[in-house]
DNA sequence: CGGGATCCTGCCTGATACTG
DNA sequence: CAGTATCAGGCAGGATCCCG
């Protein structure tokens, strides 16, 4: 992933360069994605995320989750019952952001037989 | 940055997380953004990129170059020229991916209010 | 059920020196 | 000019154990 702690403002040779990577930044690591594609079905628990984000170890979980929330992307909600429930739900932003991503998905799929080529085609050279 | 080698047929748990993540992995990474929007602007020579991307070293600028080649996003030439001069270009699917990354751009800047307060009221709480 | 705390590891990354 | 080679550090991520 991307490093968090990068002070963007200081390394980045364009504006514009800095505000995309601010963005990547917010969606990279490996899970969270996966957390927000769940979460933006509705409401969900822990444990769910758990089962739904295959590979995906508990520690991980908890912090990629943090990170969301302190960005404003999720919404943690407790019920104090016993045991206790816990519910993460997306934010309009984080809604509106997984929509931006969409776009970005039909293009790996447009060229992801290109991608594999190129790829072979590099690796059999070197 | 997202790690490089992930499987992602074993670990995300939707096949569009799955072509989304993909593209990250593409562009994620500290440098690669940055590269590719100088190099959207045309045909740009190592020791330019090495300007222009202020605070990469010769060796991440090297391997970005390397990944970015070998996935299909650059073109890299070789003047077989004394001294030589080394070139690369953004492929069209480059400046088509690059164009999907400007939404997320607006993105940043309409919610980037938002987000660092989320981030300050969830480090005061915490 | 939903975590927190700790230890451990590999990869990404940076710094520096060398080369056709 | 455009790299390669090598060494060293730090952070993401995994595994495991514990808790209210």
């Amino acid at each position: 992933m991307v490093q968090r702690n990068i002070d963007v403002s200081e390394q980045v040779s364009d504006s514009t360069a800095c505000t995309v990577l601010q963005v990547l930044e917010r969606v990279s690591g490996k899970w969270a994605i996966g957390i927000l594609l769940e979460a933006a079905r509705g409401p969900v628990r822990f444990t769910e995320l758990e089962r739904a984000v295959k590979g995906i170890s508990r520690r991980m979980l908890t912090l990629t989750l943090r990170n969301l929330e302190r960005d404003g992307l999720l919404v943690r909600t407790v019920y104090p019952t016993v045991p206790p429930k816990v519910e993460y739900t997306a934010t309009d932003m984080a809604r509106e952001l997984y929509e931006l991503l969409m776009p970005l998905t039909s293009w790996a799929e447009r060229h992801r037989a290109a991608i594999a080529d190129a790829r072979a085609v590099y690796d059999r050279t070197a």
